[in-house]
DNA sequence: ACTATTTTTTAGACAAGTCTAAAAAATAGT
DNA sequence: ACTATTTTTTAGACTTGTCTAAAAAATAGT
């Protein structure tokens, strides 16, 4: 049984070697985790003597595959508790991920099956994001393509956004912005790569890094 | 913002001086908490320093108003937690404690308010002790009368059992006893102090032991 | 290839929450 | 009231997860 600290720091190696490199650095995680690069040391140790990750001094860490599997299982239980917290408690976009860091850590594998259950086994969580099965599986087809990516007349469907700030999640909400929203490219403009479209009849400029933060299909 | 291990000091205090004294021992809380005593002076000195308790040495110690707020609100959690756990997840009875210990400590009163409502702001929880609301009141009519005090012939619903062994809980699940049902006493042993009641059309036998820990109305 | 810089580790420290062993205070028995 | 027992506290230690400062290894610049 680990602590909640070993979790934190499993998710966050399997986070940055999904999004940056296989092989994660000390000094990258210790960023990712806002401790100092001997914290991460010393937890990489630990880490190591449970076999949860692969760690060779100087040369930073990989997750193994039982280390793979648990964080999987605490991302499981993150986004569908994200997915309780929206559909079921009516809690916004923005303030989920908080309360979902804490009840990630709730030790009962029963409990997750239950609550999956009673979600009716959702596949993605409120961001667009892929929901591990209990044996953590999952397909993530959901966030391959940018809305920046989008050309001049396409209607596409929006299936996620990346997980960021508060006011990010604010702006999103004040455009009506959601997961299954259709929106119509109706022009880019190369002067400062922004994106107006169409959406509910209005026509909205996101900026180069909203129209890069929010997937289409 | 205290630690888990705080908020459990707080609630076994809350509870030991609802059953039994109200200044709390030493010796007894350590019990409760399943700590040394020398673990318990730590703590009682931390959270008086807190205010959260009034604790004078070789004296014993007793919650503050601030303290005893604080407690209610963890209890209102998990109880809360209780009836989610029971109500929408269909666990057991007996199942549910543990989980409720995890959950109560997770920090978002707003995430609480809304439990709450998304379960019609329920009075009690699955073995009917009181929900405190958001303000720490709740009325207290469900547990005050024990069957073993019943009359031959009396028809009683049950309106709570005493928070016990898992075990407990399953015999009561086996006998398909739950909080509103009803039940008319045939007989009362004074060899053993046991009770003779009727149930659903079969009679059962509980123990002396057995009809102390239910309650009737 | 050698030095300068960056990255990572080691060593020693601290707070929280626990323990054991010993001392001090309170309580009980006669 | 005096001693024996129980209760409670103190003192010192250990673990977890963090820190700072210094040392060691790896990387980069010319």
């Amino acid at each position: 049984m680990l602590t909640q600290s070993e979790e934190n720091y499993l998710k966050a190696i399997f986070a940055l070697s999904e999004q940056q490199t296989e092989i994660v650095s000390t000094n990258l995680l210790s960023e990712k985790m806002m401790t100092k690069p001997s914290s991460v040391t010393d937890m990489l140790r630990k880490l190591a003597d449970k076999s949860l990750v692969s760690y060779l001094k100087y040369q930073g860490c990989e997750l193994t595959d039982k280390g793979k599997d648990y964080a999987l299982q605490i991302i499981r239980k993150h986004r569908l508790w994200e997915v309780f917290l929206v559909e079921k408690l009516n809690f916004g976009w923005e303030e989920v991920h908080e309360i979902a860091e804490q009840l990630e850590h709730i030790k009962s594998s029963k409990l997750t099956d239950k609550l999956d259950a009673f979600l009716h086994y959702p596949k993605v969580d409120p961001h667009g994001d892929p929901i591990p099965d209990k044996n953590g599986n999952f397909s993530n087809d959901q966030k391959t393509k940018q809305l920046s990516f989008s050309n001049i007349n396409d209607e596409v469907v929006i299936t996620g956004v990346e997980d960021g700030s508060i006011e990010f999640f604010q702006f999103l909400k004040h455009c009506e912005i959601g997961l299954g929203t259709k929106v119509k490219i109706i022009a880019k403009y190369n002067f400062d790569q922004s994106v107006l479209i169409l959406l509910n009849e209005k026509e909205i400029v996101l900026s180069e890094l909203v129209s890069q933060k929010i997937y289409v299909q």
